[in-house]
DNA sequence: TCTGATATTTAGAATAATTCTAATTAGTCC
DNA sequence: GGACTAATTAGAATTATTCTAAATATCAGA
């Protein structure tokens, strides 16, 4: 699921300030946050982990889904997931959807062209009202 | 992921032929194409076990996964993915989304507008040819 | 600043969906 | 029918994730 949000937010981990959208952000989330915005490859829980450990060599694996899980609670971050693969995590919060190259496993952000709704173009039955919505998009690169 | 198909297809479990686009139909793959054609409502590979075990007792769980691997890879029926959720199975080949009320966990199947593709809205990136496309939804009813 | 309450982290065990393995059974083709 | 291949089976293995219970850190009030 992606949300949109047009609130200021971090760029890098220097403008992590020590409360955000309500979570205290603790050394350890402050860690997770930090990884996902020097490296916007959209890695998994255990990558994460791989790379936070560098820095802190004594952070837990638990701890690490923690701190994802209360990002995400709070809107910091987004958790994508394709099929049954392990879960991705992404601070790109403009909204936005995921292509997966089939080749190379590379994940790129998609956005949508101005003005653009996907519900739009949906059926929707009578009354349903939309609250997360995940589009993953599998496929190749031409001529590569 | 959900493939469009045009061809024929049994709707029922009398019109399931002994081979199906290159699949052989052994007893348990039919039964198991025969649960999903009865009930569309999107089981999982645990609800289909329970079901084809009522009319086929000694079936094994390992079973019913490679015959729902071996309908899924020949297009007969699409593996639908919520979350970490465990995947369910669906029988509508017809071009379609899903959305699932969070209030019953009920799945609606849901489709396009006439003429309408969702890669119109999407600035794809340059060269990317789209092959598996998965849109899930999920929300409420308005006023339940 | 101490003190208790609460929140967070941690290591390791537990869970659960799915896949794998190796043996058996069924089907096919000469 | 015999040999080959494909499919099924039971149970073990795998793996991402969650849970548990204990340790640590943080906070709020006296």
């Amino acid at each position: 699921m992606v949300r949109n949000d047009a609130e200021k937010l971090p760029v890098s981990a220097k403008e992590i300030p020590q409360e955000l959208r309500g979570l205290r952000m603790t050394k350890q989330r402050r860690e997770v946050y930090s990884v996902l915005l020097r490296n916007r490859d959209h890695p998994n829980a255990n990558e994460i982990f791989q790379r936070v450990q560098k820095g802190m060599p004594t952070i837990s694996l638990a701890t690490v889904y923690n701190c994802l899980d209360a990002l995400v609670e709070h809107g910091l971050i987004n958790q994508v997931n394709f099929d049954h693969e392990p879960s991705r995590f992404c601070v790109n919060l403009a909204p936005h959807v995921h292509f997966q190259d089939k080749k190379t496993g590379v994940i790129h952000d998609v956005s949508f062209k101005d003005g653009c709704q996907i519900t739009d173009l949906l059926d929707l039955p009578r009354g349903a009202e939309v609250s997360e919505l995940e589009l993953t998009i599998r496929g190749f690169f031409k001529g590569s």
